[in-house]
Order: structure tokens, then sequence, then C-alpha cells
DNA sequence: CCCTGATTCGC
DNA sequence: GCGAATCAGG
């Protein structure tokens, strides 16, 4: 695969959208996200916070950072010792990366598979039912953004409230769902077939 | 362990 | 220019 025009256009519109390099490179096919990546440092969109310089030192002439090896000397006693800050709130949190701002970025993610419409009771077969109704209770609780390709995106709850979320356990391979849930997403026509409404 | 982006460097 | 390997981190 080469990265043509269409291909970049789409690689610089998810990522602008705040996609991740995985992401888009699933979307593209035939790419890594360390193809993604690569690309995005290429094309000089790295930063995806293009904000208007605010820094007065933007340090022009600063020298990459030490070899991992290969680095026998270090002919750099003190750069500029200025640039360093106290920071007495150090936030020891582990943000997610699309973390719910409040004005800035939009996250939008419904990327993956589509989400499964809420069947109504009357349409599953009350085992399957009482086996959904089981695997609930050992449900992850995972928010949207904490999904990912291995994880059952099993909606639970009203959306519209905050009681709200994905069941999250591990999704069958290749599957958007658990064991459980993929039974209830998946029924054989058989099964569905003649069930009155 | 899962995931994220950043960087290097042989091709 | 490309991207696998690697690094650094949540």
């Amino acid at each position: 695969m080469s990265w043509t025009d269409e291909r970049v256009e789409t690689l610089k519109r998810m990522w602008a959208e705040g996609q991740s390099a995985s992401a888009i490179a699933k979307e593209l096919g035939g790419v890594t996200r360390n193809a993604v990546i690569g690309k995005v440092h290429r094309l000089g969109l790295s930063n995806r916070n293009d904000e208007a310089e605010a820094k007065p030192a933007p340090a022009p002439a600063a020298e990459k950072k030490p070899e991992k090896k290969s680095a026998p000397a270090k002919p750099e006693p003190a750069p500029q010792p200025a640039a360093a800050k106290p920071d007495p709130a150090p936030v020891k949190e582990e943000a997610p990366q699309p973390a719910f701002t409040p004005a800035p970025r939009r996250p939008i993610v419904p990327a993956g598979q589509p989400l499964p419409p809420q069947p109504s009771a009357n349409e599953i077969s009350p085992e399957a039912l009482a086996s959904v109704r089981e695997v609930e209770k050992k449900a992850r609780k995972l928010s949207l953004m904490e999904l990912t390709e291995r994880t059952c995106k099993w909606p639970i709850g009203d959306p519209a409230t905050d009681k709200f979320w994905f069941c999250g356990l591990p999704s069958q391979p290749g599957k958007p769902y658990c064991e459980a849930h993929v039974g209830v997403a998946f029924q054989p026509m058989s099964s569905r077939r003649d069930r009155r409404r």
C-alpha cells in the first residue's frame, strides 16, 4: 500500500478528529499504526494542538534526546535551566487520550462495530434473556471511551441516564460481544422464525 | 496486559 | 519517504 492522496486525506481527517493511530490504520487497511504515526510525523501534524505560539522561548536549536546507545559523550552541560517548572500540583492521573475536556477537542468515538440495537424483550428467547441478565451482573461497566477491539460492546442501562455502561467483558475473537451477548445478538433464523410478536 | 504516541534508522 | 522496532508512558 502507498500513501495516495486519498489515503493521506483520510489520515489527516481522522487524525484531526482525534482518532488514534491504530484506529486510522484499521480504517485505511494495509498499514500498521506505526506507519500511520510515521506518516503523521512526516506530514508535520504530530502535534494535535497547533496552538498559537505562546512561549517566548521556542528554543530553536534544541538538540534531540540522547541515544539509547552509541552516545559516549554528552557535550551539553546546562543548556537552559530557565525552562524548569516547579509544578507544585502534579496531577498523577492516568488520563485517557480523549478525556472529556470542557471545551477544546471533541472525541467522536463511535468508530468500530456498529452498536447493537437494544432488542426488545419479546424478541429474545427466555433462556438467552436469563443468560444476559446473569452476565450483566459481571459486566465491567465500561464507558464508551474504554471500549476496545476485544471488549464486549453490549450496552446496558439507559443511555439517557447515568445508569449506562457497556458490558466490557472479553469479546469473542472477531466479534463485538462477549460469548453471552453474541448468543443473543446473532440468533439463527431458525430460532427467530415464527416467534410471535 | 491492554493501549497510546514518539523516535530512530536501515531500507 | 517509508515503517518495524523500539522507547516511554497511561
